[in-house]
This record gives C-alpha cells, sequence and structure tokens, in this order.
DNA sequence: CCTTTTTTGTTATTAAAATAACATATTTTT
DNA sequence: AAAAATATGTTATTTTAATAACAAAAAAGG
C-alpha cells in the first residue's frame, strides 16, 4: 500500500553518487561502484533499479546520462519542486536562504510567520503572514510545505494544513507527528539523533546495556 | 555487532511520551498507551523494555517515574552531554542558539568556522576560529559534532575529526558519510527527505512506477 | 477466599528486507 | 569464430524486525 521510502532514499543516493561521477568524466557505472558509494550489495542496487524499470547491459554497465534522467523522471524532478518554509525563526530564515535548495531544483516559495516583526513581502523569497497561508498554498498549488515552529504550535498547524492542498510535510519540531495515509510526515529530530548517537558511543565504549543476567 | 538504532529511536520517543504523560498527571503507564502514541505493536513496546531489563508490573503496567528515570542511564543521560557545531553559517547560528538542546540536556559547548567575520570569543557560546578545534576537542573532551559546513569541506573535516576523541558526528551537509567501526555518522539530509516527499506525493497520485510490463 | 480480569514477559509466527547465487546476454581475446 | 570473461536481471536463501499469541503474575470483585 505504502511506497517502500528505504528504496527512494536509495535511488536518491545513487543519482547524486552518479551526478559526481559525470562531472569526473564517467559515462557508465556498474552496480558494483554504486554498492561502493552508497554502502549496499550490488544485487540491490541492481534489483532497486529493476523494480523501476531500468535497465543496462548485460555487460558494460549502465549508462549513466540516460539512467540519470529516468530517475530523474521517476523522483518527479521534471516538475517544479516548490516548498513553503512555516516559521521563520532562525532554523526557518537558514532553510529559506539554503543554496543546497535549487541546487538540486527545489525551490521556496515563500516563508510564513505570525511575527510581524520578522515579515517581509518585498524579499525574493518573501516572508508573509501565516494569515496569508491558505490563499497562497491554494494559488500556488503547494504541496509540501516545511515545519519550522516551536513543537507547541506543530500539531495545530499540521491540522489546518490538513484542510489544504499540502500532501506532505518536513516537521522539525522535536515530536513525532505521524503520517496518516494521504499526508505524510517525515520528522526531522536533531536532538533525538544527537542523543541517539549519545547511547551509541556509550555503548561501544563496553557499557552496553544495563540489564544483563546470566542465561 | 552494530547496536539498533531503531531500538534506540523508540526508546526516546516512548521516554519523550511519559515526560508529557508525567506533566498530565499520569503516574502509570501501559504498554498499549506507548504503543499508541508512537505506532507500534505493544508487544515491541515489552520486547524493548526487557532487552534493557526494564520491568512493569504484570498488572498495573509501568511506574512511569522509575522508568523514565531508568530510561534516562541508558541513554546516557546522567552524564554532561556536550557537543561542538562545525561551521557557523546560518544553519549552524540558528543551533547554536537552538533551545532545544539546553531543554534535553544537550549542551553546545562551542562553535567553530574559518570565517573570522562570524567569531565571537566572548559570547555565552562562544564561535572560535577553526584552527582552535582540536585543543578545544581534547581540552573539553567532547565526543560529539554537528557538521553544519558547505559540501565541499565536509569529507576532509570528518577525516581530522577521526584524529580527535570525537566520536560522533551529525552531518548536515548534502552527502551521504558512511559510518566506521568506531566513528558514527548520522546524515540529516533535508532536501533528500523532500525529494522523497515528493516522490511518495507523486506516487500516491497513482503515477506509480515508469516501468510496468505485463507479467 | 476463590474466581475473574487484566497486563506483563517471553516465545512462536509472520512479514519484510537484504544478500547471495546463478543463468543469460554481451563483449573481449585468442 | 569459438572460448573465456564479465556484469546484468531474477530467483532463492538468509537475516532481521515486527507482530501475534499465550502462560503466568497481580489486582479486583463477589
Amino acid at each position: 500500500m505504502k511506497t517502500q521510502s528505504a528504496v527512494i532514499e536509495r535511488l536518491l543516493k545513487y543519482r547524486d553518487v552518479m551526478q559526481k561521477m559525470k562531472g569526473l568524466g564517467f559515462v557508465r557505472v556498474f552496480s558494483d561502484n554504486l554498492a561502493d558509494a552508497v554502502g549496499v550489495s550490488p544485487s540491490l542496487v541492481r534489483k532497486d533499479f529493476s523494480i523501476f524499470g531500468l535497465t543496462g547491459n548485460k555487460r558494460g554497465g549502465y549508462q549513466m546520462e540516460e539512467l540519470i534522467a529516468k530517475l530523474n523522471i521517476i523522483l518527479g524532478k521534471d516538475r517544479k519542486q516548490k516548498i513553503i518554509i512555516i516559521g521563520c525563526g532562525k532554523m526557518g530564515r537558514a532553510l529559506i536562504n539554503y543554496n543546497g535548495f535549487p541546487r538540486v531544483g527545489i525551490r521556496v516559495a515563500a516563508g510564513f510567520d505570525s511575527d510581524p516583526a520578522v515579515l517581509d513581502e518585498a524579499a525574493p523569497i518573501p516572508i508573509l503572514h501565516i494569515s496569508k497561508i491558505k490563499d497562497f498554498i491554494t494559488e500556488k498549488g503547494i504541496q509540501v510545505a516545511v515545519l519550522t515552529v516551536p513543537e507547541p504550535s506543530a500539531q495545530s498547524i499540521i491540522d489546518s494544513l490538513k484542510k489544504t492542498c499540502i500532501k506532505g510535510v518536513i516537521n522539525f519540531a522535536p515530536v513525532s507527528l505521524r503520517s496518516s495515509e494521504n499526508f505524510i510526515i517525515q520528522n526531522i529530530n536533531v536532538e533525538q539523533e544527537i542523543e541517539n548517537i549519545f547511547y551509541q558511543i556509550h555503548f561501544a565504549d563496553g557499557a552496553a546495556s544495563s540489564g544483563e543476567e546470566s542465561k
């Protein structure tokens, strides 16, 4: 029912690797190359491609030019990928100006905030008052939003976004919101990732789990 | 060989949920509660706890106060969790001032950058020149860093960090760096997450995969 | 004080994901 | 032109992870 998120993540990585290889002058790529680069087995690379009907040559690997083009279509890079940023505190403004987005064809259409002090309607990427968000989304046909608001506001904003044509959200608020059938939420929880790393380090040090009984 | 990252992520979520329940006046919690909140089965909740020797009462669920305390020890929250931010552009400075960190006991010890314009040695969380990073890490015993530098610098910084007592890194640069045996790298790739969402939306619209042959 | 209910802790089962294996097609080499 | 080598595409196997099932313990009710 739900498409494998992990497969798509790998396709995105394959594409990025190939883009870089192309820059180095390579024309063909082998499943072994991509496997090494992404850290999976060659058979998984071939299987991933197979799922989407991407084929190579029984000998001679894959033509990158062609493969990248097909991947881009599969990944929707032929369409304009417009997003909005909701919450223009430090993090939100950092994302509005993030040059990694245009580089991969993602365009920030606008930012939104409730604080009049941060509004800037005249900027190249305008920061508008939150009251204008619904009309803006409808008018521009925005489907994806990035949420960089304080935790308490996150859920209520999600609820109101569900009544618009927004279909997916990246949530930076430190609360794990859950996806539903036709509304995708991807949580990015930096503090959780850091806490996870601290655990892994501590565990690696040999402290292991606390409750080890003899068996 | 490698500890399950997914289990720890769930433990962190259980703890967060319980913290909130505690705020609402609850004293006990059942595996069903946590399962609902986190979106897994009750048996998985109990299994996760079981792995770490966390027990409840055969009837009456788990005492939250006690459980949270034990979880915090397992997750290393009894220790000081100091981190540094490498790269003090907009994103790095947003993280330095992020109040989500102190709230969960993570302390940003300093930021580092090569650009003299952003340095500020006198600030509560100082921004120091990158040349001072090695001494700082050693002196303060920093084990975790957040990398918010432009993509081209990321790998070389990782390489030099591997020669220090840093054991784990959160990488915001849009390049998937790989963990090794005793150096953990957790990539946070916002554009990749967004591209993934766009794919999911497009797929949900019925366009599906491009290469479907009859079979 | 015995019966019923509830919820844990653990084992068994199912489901999913990744790897390994191999037959087939295509070059290259001799 | 035949034999050897190579890398795909697909099937089989293994590994991993999650759910379901259930026996045992503890509380509640009559």
